[in-house]
DNA sequence: GGCTTCGGCAG
DNA sequence: CTGCCGAAGCC
């Protein structure tokens, strides 16, 4: 059944059905199958599944190909595609924007209010603006294996507190994936919202989009000491799979 | 019930 | 015309 698409992550397979009889005999219908068998029968279907993991914006669901480079408009960019601070071999990209894919939603641009400052050249701006508790768009995503089973998710270390609009628990899971985002989208210190700010009487006027939603917090010789401690027994357990395998020798970082 | 296949509508 | 999806028809 079917073929695997290059365009797709890998194990997913495209299959297309001619249609024998009727008024629409000789079309061509265009399916696609998930890893684990699930059947695709469009694209808006395909991307629901998908979700921020893959950018279908130049995905061409009845080819299977990516689009070529548009001439003008749906151009994107050669590199730097992912987010500041990522390895080049690692996809640590944040998700793409919702409304900037096949789901049609109208905006009203601004052009100026009469007493309104206006930003200085957008353009120029490190960093583009961003919304308010934007990180509870990283909600839900899981890191699978290859089985795609569930992977343990961290813990963050007791004492951070969530300011984000969220049910106990929840919050802390967003947290996770925030400061997560953080470390690996800015090269400019993760403190948590400044104390003296006011975001802990009203987050929704006061948080800063640039510091995840969390309480100021201060780093101890014994926080580190734990870090390292995690970081010692998971390069072990890392030593020791690749040793089953036969795909390392032992690491001379683990005496 | 699930899966395949075609019709038909909306854009 | 094409993409999408409801639903008829088949197992």
């Amino acid at each position: 059944m079917g073929t695997e698409c290059p365009s797709l992550p890998a194990g997913w397979r495209k299959e297309e059905v001619t249609r024998k009889s009727g008024l629409s005999a000789g079309k061509t219908d265009v399916y696609y199958y998930s890893p684990s068998g699930k059947k695709f029968r469009s694209r808006p279907q395909l991307s629901r599944y998908l979700g921020n993991r893959v950018d279908l914006r130049c995905f061409d669901f009845r080819s299977g190909k990516m689009a070529p480079a548009g001439k003008h408009k749906t151009r994107q960019r050669p590199h730097e595609t992912l987010a500041r601070g990522g390895r080049g071999d690692l996809n640590t990209s944040l998700p793409i924007r919702q409304t900037a894919s096949i789901f049609k939603q109208p905006v009203t641009k601004v052009i100026g209010h009469p007493g309104n400052k206006v930003k200085s050249d957008l353009q120029r701006e490190a960093e583009p603006p961003r919304q308010l508790f934007w990180e509870k768009r990283l909600k839900g995503l899981r890191s699978l294996d290859v089985t795609e089973e569930v992977l343990k998710c961290m813990e963050l270390p007791k004492g951070l507190q969530s300011l984000s609009p969220h049910s106990v628990g929840e919050g802390d899971e967003v947290l996770l994936a925030a400061i997560a985002a953080a470390l690996h989208s800015s090269s400019s210190p993760v403190t948590g919202q400044a104390a003296s700010s006011g975001v802990e009487k009203n987050p929704g006027v006061w948080i800063s989009t640039s510091q995840p939603p969390c309480r100021a917090f201060t780093i101890t010789q014994e926080h580190i000491r734990e870090q390292e401690e995690v970081v010692f027994r998971t390069r072990r357990r890392l030593e020791e799979a690749l040793l089953a395998d036969g795909l390392a020798c032992r690491d001379p970082h683990l005496s």
